[in-house]
DNA sequence: TCATCAAAGTTGGCGCCGTCAACATTGTTG
DNA sequence: CAACAATGTTGACGGCGCCAACTTTGATGA
């Protein structure tokens, strides 16, 4: 006989997470099922269930980890952007920004759902908090201190989020000519107050 | 005995619309389900398929309404937007947009779902470019005929649909003091090329 | 006028899903 | 090594999207 799995997966918690983000950028957020996910792990249906209390839990869980991979690509990223010449910052932040969402507009959109959005744990609110940090770091170099910079931080901040979506959704006509590859040079920066 | 239901229901399609529009702001749309629709509605769980190959298609024709309801919006208040003094336009431009989105955000959110965004039909994609025609024809009373404007449009309706998603989720922490009802004064307007 | 036929609605059923209760196995710890 | 908590299994329930087969209705044209 073949090897029989031991009765206990070791760490599935964890391998539903992985597993998770997978399936979630490979089927999108309609076709994820806890049942597949067990049985693609071997486990039965009802496994998950000891380490998610339901569903939502488990997607609240891969949103998280996506706050997580954001902040860490930002914070990893802010010692070269900062070291750029002040008018480079901008598009460099957005590129590593957009493509991050692009590379995962599955996730990018669970994250910005009411399911997965930040305020629904502690994690992810720490996380978004992080990554706000950063983009508020790179728009201080960008233009100086400022009076009120939370706030201008939150236009750049919306007009980013803002872009992102409408290339992730094919909003932009064709022909305007603007594409994931240029969108940067398009996008609006913040002046002045 | 209590008169009983005709047959047929007479225009079970518009109905369904209806109260699908309906259904999806008092409860989300995770929680909308075809038969529970049917069932409100006084018809057996199989019905809508008569008029909705599937559920999908159903909400498609939701964001196709959306999509109606917000063209006719910024049609309807071209006139008057165009009548105020050219400082006072970005303002009450993003007052309405918002006043839209956030007063309906199921639907606003549908609408730029993947399911229901304007490339899946030919009446959506007709409403949203009747809404984006009103936002230029706004954008070129704000500042002058520029050229490129198709691009500057964009922009600025990337920072208006970001900020509309983040007041949504309630991604804008509370102690920078901006609110549903005064984000308009601290979103982006676009100044020049 | 009335037979005919397409449109619109019904019933029953399939398979998948999330979830739960009851039970089985395992690893840990006093 | 006994006891227990953690983890996994099975079986079941109700709800869902969807489909096939059937029924009722209203419109059409000979």
């Amino acid at each position: 006989m073949s090897e029989t799995q031991p009765y206990h997966h070791g760490n599935l918690r964890q391998a539903l997470i992985d597993t998770g983000l997978n399936a979630l950028e490979e089927s999108g957020l309609e076709a994820l099922s806890l049942r597949a996910l067990a049985e693609s792990l071997g486990v039965s249906k009802a496994a998950p269930y000891r380490h998610f209390k339901t569903k939502n839990d488990l997607l609240a869980a891969l949103a998280a980890e996506g706050y997580q991979l954001l902040a860490d690509l930002l914070e990893n990223s802010e010692e070269a952007l900062l070291g750029l010449k002040r008018s480079q910052i901008p598009g460099e932040m957005y590129r590593i920004y957009g493509d991050f969402a692009l590379s995962r507009p599955e996730l990018y959109r669970l994250m910005f759902s009411r399911l997965g959005n930040s305020l629904h744990s502690e994690r992810c609110r720490r996380n978004a908090e992080r990554a706000f940090a950063c983009l508020g770091k790179l728009a201080a170099a960008i233009q100086g201190d400022i009076p009120d910079s939370r706030k201008l931080i939150l236009s750049l901040y919306a007009s980013l989020h803002g872009w992102v979506m409408l290339l992730m959704d094919d909003l932009i006509p064709p022909e305007v000519g603007v594409t994931t590859e240029n969108w940067r040079s398009f996008a609006l920066i913040p002046k002045d107050t």
